[in-house]
DNA sequence: TCGTCTCTCACGTTTGAACCGA
DNA sequence: ATCGGTTCAAACGTGAGAGACG
């Protein structure tokens, strides 16, 4: 095994991963993650997000949005984004709330979204937000398009994994580090169950313009009258009014909400986030919030825990293999209303195996810009996964977040070890099924870590 | 059989990229 | 090469209906 470098944050670094240090040749260690529209987020957030999944797949609103800063601005970095089950059960909506209705569903296939920018140079992921614009998510198993899989009525949420990488093949070793946003947190729903979140949509999402009360009625009445007067419908406005940061970034759709905008669309958010805020109508009401009855239970869970403490400086980043209840010395807010500041926090450490690094990957490939989702094997070798896929050079492969999975090569650490948080440990790229002890349970954030991202051992 | 819950699909509307002609 | 108009695919939530389940 070749341990490739560590990314243990200064403020908590073991002994062990001071020796890495040195020979970290790029010094990770100051990688940073903003949320951008945050207060979006948290406007969706603190009514209990809801994301439609369809069968052929849906984009999220809000989108994936992040900033990162603290890359070597001249290596190369893959940036993904994958969904980890909140917990072990399955939700349903019940007078005006949400209660558990049952065990969750066995985890479809852990598909992993790689910006279409990846691999790019540091200094390009830091010169713009990165946008997931194009993500999407299905319900349909079988999906053969790349996108996420998820469960209709099970909390997700969303993690970014910042890689260093010079391209695909090697995203697999690379040192990478993790981020999750509390506030990006979301239940999986064919149809929306909390009409305060269809409101929300309709009114920041501009696609849902038409759905708006001061407009929808107005605009159908327009258009049943355009058909009476045809002069009406043969000019449409266009649109030619694009944002100086949209026309930078072209991957940068039109949320409603901009900061910079000065517009109708930017005042509502405000209404609705002080709306939100203030009437701040949870809808874990009669439950107790998953989150926090998992923090009754004494259960390490990072993620949950920041959504104990309202306000801005309640939403922590995170690493998704460190569990430790403090705070990060690094965290903060930045300032900035609409973004907050994550630094990671622990140590990350690639490791590859012998037979890895002599091993060709030739499922690993760049694949078609519109497809870009990975999907990892688990029980079987990446070359061997033969389900046809149109991307990645037709290599599909398969991961699963399986409640009884062993631990993830991904995440490398025990869970007993992540009770440690004086000695957070590595992650290995590869480690060892074998070493999985029996009797986790499927309840925490420490077991999530065990999902894999990238199941290289097969 | 019935009621409830969840999912699918067609629909109307909006957006924005692509195309074409001046 | 640029500009303006048009077309059309993709996106959105809605609502009706179908299917599964207890």
């Amino acid at each position: 095994m070749q341990q490739i470098t560590d990314l243990k944050h200064s403020s908590a670094v073991p002994p062990s991963a001071s020796m890495t240090h040195a020979a970290d040749p790029y010094q990770h260690r100051n990688i940073a993650m903003n949320l951008e529209y945050s207060e979006l987020w948290k406007s969706f957030h603190e009514i209990g997000t809801e994301m439609v999944i369809t069968k052929s797949g849906r984009r999220m609103f809000p989108y994936c949005n992040v900033s990162v800063s603290g890359l070597v601005p001249y290596a190369k970095y893959v940036i993904m984004v994958d969904m980890v089950p909140l917990d072990n059960s399955r939700y349903k909506w019940n007078n005006e709330q949400w209660e558990v209705a049952g065990k969750a569903e066995p985890q479809p296939p852990c598909r992993t979204y790689v910006h279409p920018d990846s691999p790019a140079l540091g200094s390009h992921w830091m010169k713009q937000p990165i946008s997931f614009l194009k993500l999407k998510l299905t319900n349909n198993p079988l999906d053969q398009r790349g996108h996420i899989i998820l469960h209709s009525m099970h909390r997700y949420q969303p993690r970014f994994h910042v890689v260093l990488a010079d391209d695909l093949y090697s995203v697999r070793w690379g040192v990478f580090q993790t981020f999750t946003f509390s506030e990006t947190t979301f239940t999986a729903v064919t149809v929306y169950q909390n009409s305060k979140i269809t409101k929300l949509k309709i009114d920041h999402n501009p696609f849902a313009k038409g759905f708006r009360e001061e407009g929808t009625h107005g605009k159908r009445h327009r258009a049943q009258k355009s058909q009476m007067c045809p002069e009406n419908t043969a000019k449409k406005p266009k649109i030619t009014d694009k944002e100086p940061e949209f026309m930078h970034f072209s991957d940068m759709p039109r949320l409603p909400y901009d900061p910079h905008r000065d517009d109708s669309e930017g005042m509502l958010l405000s209404k609705d986030v002080s709306m939100a805020q203030d009437e701040h109508m949870s809808p874990w009401g009669g439950e107790q919030d998953p989150a926090q009855s998992l923090h009754s239970e004494g259960v390490m869970d990072y993620t949950n825990s920041e959504q104990l403490v309202p306000g801005q400086a309640s939403y922590q980043p995170q690493r998704i293999h460190e569990f430790e209840r403090m705070p990060s010395p690094s965290s903060c807010v930045d300032g900035q209303a609409d973004r907050q500041t994550f630094g990671s926090r622990s140590t990350d450490m690639a490791t590859v195996p012998e037979q890895e690094l002599s091993r060709p990957l030739p499922s690993m490939s760049l694949g078609s810009p519109q497809c870009r989702a990975l999907d990892f094997p688990v029980s079987q070798n990446m070359p061997g996964c033969s389900k046809g896929r149109p991307s990645l050079g037709g290599h599909p492969l398969y991961s699963h977040y399986n409640t009884e999975q062993p631990l993830s090569h991904w995440s490398g650490a025990l869970p007993g070890q992540y009770s440690s948080p004086a000695y957070p440990h590595p992650h290995h790229l590869m480690s060892e099924h074998s070493l999985h002890p029996s009797g986790y349970h499927h309840s925490n954030m420490a077991e999530w870590s065990q999902y894999s991202l990238f199941p290289y051992s097969c």
